[in-house]
DNA sequence: CTTGGGACCTGGCTGC
DNA sequence: TGCAGCCAGGTCCCAA
């Protein structure tokens, strides 16, 4: 599932490519995606607009344009292809959206969730995200602050987009694991050392996916169509029946917030 | 404040 | 082989 690392890599493919580009067109082949406003006015509104620049706000992906912003959230099984407008549609394409060079950006959702918004104001999408854990002022600090605040499994505080930005269910695994706590633990009875173990590893584990061009588990490819590497780096993240690579135990799979959570009882134990 | 459930979706898997 | 039913998971929303 396209999660930070995954939108990062997408924008930084897309950046280069379609920076200047002008839509043309758009064709919506689900127009439910389209949260805001009608597809109607999305359409007339988007073509003739310019993008300016592409950023990533947690998972959303957010083009510039002239007016408006066009924003994006892939959800589970969303991908964007940059591929000639001649390109054929597969089943799951769901829009396309023309530019001016006789290419065209291919939303493809197999299972329909992903999200679509043309604002004039982004902060109305994105505008209650937490902080996002890439930058100078996500420090030690930053992460103890809002974990103290919270008497919730730290696996849901990871997870939860109002408090930190753009980790999803397998990173929260990996960087769990990393820092060797305890999915269950309330985050309020983390030690500054679990805290200071926790930033560390989300760090390292959102920058080394980046690096590896995020994680290809599901459908997630690249805009060329090429497929991400991060996931031969998890150490538990949908190791269903494996051993842990530490200590060899059985690594278990249980359910918190009702997301599939997998850990290894002993390196994580309490 | 916290938790739990349902809703939105489809394809892959399980079990009979 | 065929089919029904379950499950995954990001986000939102409602209820307890």
């Amino acid at each position: 599932m396209p999660e930070l690392p995954e939108v990062e890599t997408i924008k930084n493919y897309l950046l280069p490519r379609v920076v200047g580009r002008c839509f043309t067109g758009v064709t919506l082949l689900w127009p439910r995606a389209v949260r805001y406003p009608s597809p109607e006015e999305f359409r007339s509104r988007l073509i003739r607009q310019t993008i300016k620049d592409i950023s990533r706000r947690g998972k959303y992906l957010l083009f510039r344009l002239d007016r408006d912003t066009l924003i994006l959230h892939l959800r589970m099984t969303g991908v964007l292809l940059l591929q000639p407008s001649s390109a054929g549609l597969d089943p799951h394409i769901r829009t396309v959206f023309h530019l001016d060079n006789e290419t065209s950006i291919y939303f493809r959702d197999q299972r329909k969730f992903g999200a679509i918004w043309l604002v004039e104001d982004e902060t109305e999408v994105v505008g209650k995200l937490g902080p996002e854990p890439l930058t100078p002022a996500f420090t030690p600090e930053a992460l103890g602050n809002i974990i103290c605040q919270h008497n919730i499994p730290v696996k849901a505080l990871l997870c939860d987009q109002n408090l930190i930005a753009g980790i999803g269910n397998m990173y929260a695994d990996e960087a769990l694991f990393a820092a060797r706590i305890d999915p269950l633990k309330k985050a309020r009875e983390l030690s500054p050392q679990e805290t200071e173990r926790l930033h560390r590893a989300i760090c390292k584990v959102l920058t080394n996916a980046i690096e590896h061009g995020g994680a290809s588990v599901d459908t997630y490819q690249h805009p060329d169509g090429g497929l991400g590497s991060a996931q031969s780096f998890f150490q538990v993240a949908h190791c269903r029946g494996e051993q842990c690579p530490v200590c060899g135990a059985m690594i278990e799979r249980i359910p918190i917030r009702g997301r599939g959570t997998y850990f290894c009882p002993r390196c994580q134990g309490t």
